[in-house]
DNA sequence: CGCATTTCCTGGTAGC
DNA sequence: TGCTACCAGGAAATGC
């Protein structure tokens, strides 16, 4: 893709602000492919930049999609240069993003635009951790899950950081001692390092770019496993619901912090 | 401003 | 088998 110019680009039906001025992108060149997060960036000539979000079940193949598939194409991109010259962005259930911005502008896009450090690059500090931890008076999960702390973290990841670094998720950001901090800096870097390793957690229709099941999910220790025992203590694992999200967590390794039962 | 809640959307599945 | 009802969730919009 990197260096190929987008000769059309059709949204394949109205799909509102989440797939916003496509349009601008025609006759661009896609200067490089990047990603921030969960965020795939595409900065375009002209000073552009295409951003792309898969949502919960996105994909963006070069392949033509399968005839299962075809309905959920949204947008086709048709690049100059050789074959594969075709990107098809599919989405089936409408949560994932396609647009077009000027470059860097993200006041659309607020989750970017206040998007942490890269977990497992240098910036990602265990003091810059603990002190955004600090700052914060949110559950320590949705503050994970709110990007801000740390990029890249989701509902799957947060709770096999948690579990690892044995912290309960409704523990207030703020109260986590510095170990705790310490622990969960280092918990999110292993499980995000050991999942990109296995190529991410398929449950059902997730795959990689090569049409790969990605082989974490035989890894997962909380995540999904409520009612089954911890694999570290054997306590069946407990589910509750933070952040409108479904948590997994073992009550005995993380326990409640003080005043929650 | 900061946080909590609601909304978007459809495939998958439990239950009958 | 076929129907209904409900759940899953990332990020934005809305509410307080």
């Amino acid at each position: 893709m990197q260096g190929r110019d987008i000769l059309e680009i059709d949204l394949l039906a109205p799909l509102g602000p989440k797939y916003a001025s496509l349009e601008l992108a025609l006759g661009r060149r896609i200067e490089a492919v990047e990603r921030r997060g969960k965020f795939l960036l595409m900065p375009l000539s002209g000073g552009l930049e295409l951003v792309a979000h898969l949502g919960m079940t996105g994909v963006l193949a070069q392949d033509a999609p399968s005839e299962r598939a075809a309905s959920h194409v949204r947008v086709r991109v048709g690049l100059s240069g050789g074959a594969p010259n075709v990107l098809y962005f599919l989405d089936p259930r409408r949560f994932g993003r396609f647009l077009v911005v000027k470059r860097g502008e993200y006041a659309g896009l607020p989750t970017l635009a206040a998007l942490g450090p890269e977990p497992l690059s240098d910036g990602f500090t265990v003091a810059a951790f603990q002190s955004a931890l600090q700052r914060s008076h949110m559950s320590v999960k949705s503050y994970l899950l709110s990007q801000r702390p740390v990029a890249g973290v989701g509902n799957i990841y947060a709770d096999e950081a948690l579990w690892r670094a044995a912290v309960h998720p409704l523990t207030p950001a703020s109260a986590l001692t510095p170990e705790q901090a310490t622990r969960l800096h280092h918990a999110v870097r292993e499980v995000l390092s050991a999942a990109v390793a296995s190529q991410g957690t398929t449950l059902s229709d997730y795959r990689t770019v090569l049409g790969k099941q990605g082989e974490y999910a035989r890894q997962l220790a909380a995540y999904g496993r409520a009612g089954q025992p911890c694999p570290r203590c054997g306590t069946t694992m407990q589910r509750l619901v933070v952040g409108q999200r479904g948590t997994s967590y073992c009550p005995t390794c993380q326990a409640a912090p003080k005043g929650k039962p």
